[in-house]
Parts: structure tokens; sequence; C-alpha cells
RNA sequence: CGGGGUGUGGCCCAGUUGGCUAGGGCACCUGGUUUGGGACCAGGGGGUCGUGGGUUCGAGUCCCACCACCCCGACCA
């Protein structure tokens, strides 16, 4: 076991020191300096680089959430406790988790050891800190809707919430989590229906064409589903040791919240119906899923969509007059780059090695690296390094702005085209259970058929910890047998490990 | 809550059958030399050894109790 590290052991260390998978994923938000605990267990404190790419993801798709029609809004974070028993289902899904809010003061303690909770301070009834604000939104929508005139209702709301998990991870499943959560509310099924799968594409868009990470849109199974909702919608990732991760929902909720708090319109022949309603949402569980997708023995590899800085730039120089020069160049090149709308930043520590600020880049995952030195100022040029690839190569100060939208471009294609390989290559069918036990052990996913009972469901959870995690609206209609009970069916499913 | 483990500067650890002023590496600060892939030299700051008792001339070390955290199981975006 490593005990000391010198700076050039630890260039190995992400790896050499995880023992698992699970470490190596801790060891890359450690290195990118993306994350750490909270003084409350299972809490999270995102880091300010972390965070500039949490920021980035709700820009991206704050604006994509207007695009299609929806509103800002804000709701309590205190939710008091008979609202989330109005809708059986939905309190016997999260009332195991729920933080719960029971006084308003705290006293000087009569033994003169700080302060203690004040007794006279309880509240008349017991506010629970939102562990997802359907309840608290529609009662709201019960007071906003009256007529076919208000409807559809698209509302969107940026905020954090609690759930008091047992087990805790960073950034995949931590007590406190930052997300988006939209609600709506529409007058026909089929428009609450129309809206949950639309979300959902948008998900799956922002997966692919953002975060480069290929996912499995489908329908979660009953035992899977959100708690109240008629059908739940997911995208599934696969991480890079073939382990499944939910990475965003949809709720298509029936009229199950409507008529629990009584979300009403008079239609059009005057006649009180209740609404249809959705929810949908994604958490900073997505910047897990980055990190597990991509990452490398060096670090975090950050795809440019979303780098909070594409190109990082490393003056050097020897002599003063050297370096005045160099700047120079570098100011221009900057403008350059921001003019053609790169994110750029510039490394001029003078007080780190060289050395030191590359591999500390690397770690962070900034896709383009460039270098520019005397040598580089005589011959015109620049040195750039890819991330992903590790290729290095001088290009002519002209061309160094083409030529990094071209890397930018092509480093997003492959990283993509990286990560739908992967899951391609580790998706496969199986029919026999015995197959799928063995084969389970290293990861993957499998398409089975599922005769659709719970019974054959647990059986598999139980004896491989395996679970459904969609039944993909892309698949290869087939008529066969249940690969657990043999009996006939014709639905297929992907089990899989999860996070 | 069940099973296993760990507590010594910010981080990783050493500290022998109890012994004299509690150490090292990393990180940090100052000065100098360096800087094209994790620099070097010199000096320096930072510790209620998880907490509370006990044994002893003497406890980081032995005994008891408690606490905290980590890993594995039941929950989940």
């Amino acid at each position: 076991m490593v005990t000391q590290h010198t700076r050039a052991q630890h260039a190995q260390s992400i790896t050499s020191r995880a023992q698992d998978y699970a470490q190596w994923y801790l060891d890359i938000i450690a290195a990118a300096d993306l994350a750490e605990h909270g003084d409350v267990k299972g809490t999270m404190i995102i880091k300010p680089y972390g965070y500039a790419i949490w920021e980035r993801m709700q820009h991206i798709l704050d604006d994509k959430i207007k695009e299609t029609g929806h509103q800002n809004a804000y709701f309590p974070m205190f939710i008091p406790k008979s609202f989330l028993s109005r809708e059986a289902t939905h309190v016997e899904g999260f009332a195991k988790e729920c933080a719960v809010v029971t006084h308003h003061r705290l006293m000087n303690n009569p033994n003169g050891e700080g302060v203690v909770v004040d007794p006279e301070s309880k509240l008349e009834e017991e506010l629970v800190v939102r562990p997802t604000s359907e309840t608290v939104i529609h009662a709201a929508f019960a007071r906003w809707i009256k007529s076919w005139r208000d409807l559809p209702l698209l509302i969107n709301q940026w905020a954090n919430v609690v759930r008091w998990e047992m087990r805790t991870r960073l950034f995949l499943r931590t007590s406190e989590f930052l997300w988006q959560e939209g609600h709506t509310a529409h007058a026909t099924e089929a428009d609450a229906e129309e809206e949950a799968r639309k979300m959902l594409d948008m998900y799956a868009w922002f997966a692919r064409e953002v975060l480069a990470m290929e996912v499995i849109p489908g329908e979660k199974s009953e035992s899977e589903r959100f708690a109240g909702a008629l059908r739940t919608y997911t995208i599934e990732a696969m991480m890079q040791d073939g382990k499944a991760l939910q990475s965003g929902t949809s709720h298509n909720l029936g009229q199950n919240f409507a008529k629990a708090f009584e979300v009403k319109f008079l239609d059009q022949d005057n006649q009180q119906q209740y609404c249809w309603m959705t929810s949908w949402g994604v958490s900073t569980r997505l910047m897990g899923a980055l990190i597990m997708s991509h990452s490398d023995d060096k670090g975090l590899v950050l795809p440019p969509e979303i780098a909070p800085y594409q190109v990082v730039v490393l003056p050097l120089w020897k002599k003063e007059e050297e370096k005045a020069a160099v700047m120079e160049q570098v100011s221009a090149l900057r403008e350059q780059l921001q003019h053609v709308g790169v994110r750029v930043h510039i490394d001029a520590r003078d007080y780190e090695t060289f050395g030191t600020k590359v591999y500390g880049w690397e770690k962070k995952g900034v896709p383009v690296r460039i270098e520019i030195g005397p040598r580089d100022l005589a011959q015109n040029q620049v040195m750039m390094a890819r991330r992903d690839t590790g290729e290095k190569k001088s290009v002519a100060i002209d061309q160094v702005a083409s030529e990094i939208s071209t890397v930018l471009e092509a480093m997003q294609k492959a990283l993509f085209a990286s990560s739908q390989q992967r899951l391609q290559e580790r998706t496969v069918t199986v029919d026999s259970y015995e197959t799928f036990k063995t084969q389970i052990e290293t990861g993957g996913f499998f398409l089975a058929l599922w005769c659709g009972s719970a019974e054959c469901e647990t059986r598999v959870k139980e004896e491989t910890k395996a679970t459904i995690r969609c039944i993909p609206f892309e698949k290869q209609q087939q008529n066969g047998k249940c690969m657990i009970c043999n009996a006939a069916t014709s639905e297929q499913v992907i089990f899989a490990r999860a996070y």
C-alpha cells in the first residue's frame, strides 16, 4: 500500500490507489476538485469547479425548457405533513426518507451547555422538507387552474430537495441534491402523455448531445415507478464498469394527484374535469454520470459542450522580456478565441512548474490545452494538446481559432461515439436465466423477455442484485418465454445492476 | 438495525515489551535558484494523539465505557 506520495508517484495514484471502481470515482472527484462531503453525513459541498459544470447544465437545460413553452417559478421547501398524505401511494413511497421540522426555536440549555430545542416552540403541524414538490405545486395548481383556457399549465422549478437515504455517495445519492423539476397540467390524457414523452426526449437529447453520453430511453416497470404515477419513463446510462445509472425521469401522473389535490377545470362544455398531470426532473446526479462516463486514469474528461473552460492556455517564459512578448501573444489569442465563443482560461501562475499545471488541468478534464513559449513565438505557432486522445501538435498562430473549433467538435463526437460503442458492445440478449446469472457478474445490460410479474422481477433482484432498468421504447418485437419462469410473453426489458 | 474495520497537524501514515522534548512525507508560509510533463536548497508555522474514566512514578501505547467515521447488507433521482 502506498503510504507516502512524492509528486511523481501521485501521477499514477488515481488508479493505483483505487481498490475498486467506487474508489476510483471518488478519486476523480477529489483530483478534479469537484466536491467534498458536507458536515452533515450524506450531504455534499459542491466546490467552485464542480458547480461551474452544474451551471453549464442548468444553463443549457433551462434554455431548452423555456423553448418548449415552460416557465420557471419557485415553491416553498416546507411541505405541511398533511399534504404528503393526500396521495396514498406517494406518501408511502417517500415516508421512509423524509426530514421533518418539528420546532421553530432554540433556547439556552438550562444546564448552561450550549443550546437546546425549546419545547415550547413545537409546531402545530410538522413540516416535511420537500423530497419532491408535487404536493405543494399541485395545491397551488388547484387555485390557479379554473378553465380549459388555463391549460396546459407548464411550470419548472430549480431547487434543492432532501431525501434521507441510508447510504449515500457523492453526486449519485446525497441527502440533499439540486435539481430541476417540471410540473405540468393538461386537459387530456393524450396531452399529458405527449408532454411526459417530449420531456424525456429532451433529456435524451441533453445526455447525448451535451454530455456525450448514450442512454436507453424506456418505461419503468411497476415496482420502479414513481410513487403515485401512472407511468414512469427513464433514460438509463451505462457507466464504464457496466452498471446502470438512471439519469433522468419523466412521469405521467394521470389524474391521481389531480384527484388528491382537486386540480380541476371547466371544459368547453362547462363540465368539471380533473387535470392530467406530469412531472419530470434531472439532478446533480448527472454530474456523477458525466464523471463515470468519460473519466480516465489521468482524471476527469469533459465533453467540450459542458466544460467550464474549453481551452486552457499555459504561457511559458524564462526571462522577463520573454514574458512580455508571450503574454502579448496570449492576450491576442484569448480575444480571438472569445470572439468565436470559445471559453478560455489563461493559467499564468508563475509559482507552479509547467508540469504541475499540465497535470492539474488534465485532472480537471479541460478539453484542449495550449502552450505558448518563446520557441513557439519564434515560429508563429502554438502547441495544442487534446485531453481525450492525448494527441499533441503544433498549430500556426493564425489557424488556432479554426483548429480549436474543429478539435472541440471532434472531441464532442468522439466521446459520444465511445459511450455509444460501450453501451452497444455491453448490451447483450439473453434467454437463459443461468447464463444471465453468470454474465451479470461482469456488468452490462441484458435484454431479456419478462412475463411482467413482480415475482420474477423480485427473484432476479434477490438472486443477482440486478433490476429491470427499463422496458426500452426501441426493441425487436419477438414472442417467446419469460427468462425466469418460462411463461409466454413478448415483453422485452433491460436487466442490469444499478447505482 | 446486523456483520467487518479505523480513529495521531489540512491529507497519508510511523510511533517497538508503557520511558524522557510526539515524528516523517505531502500540502502551506518566507528567501533564493528554477520553470517546454508533477523542481531543488535553506528556514518556518501548525498537535487537547476521537471523548471520558481507570491502572501507573510515568499512557499515543495497557484496561473499561462512550462517540465518530468508513466498508458490506434492507432504501433510492
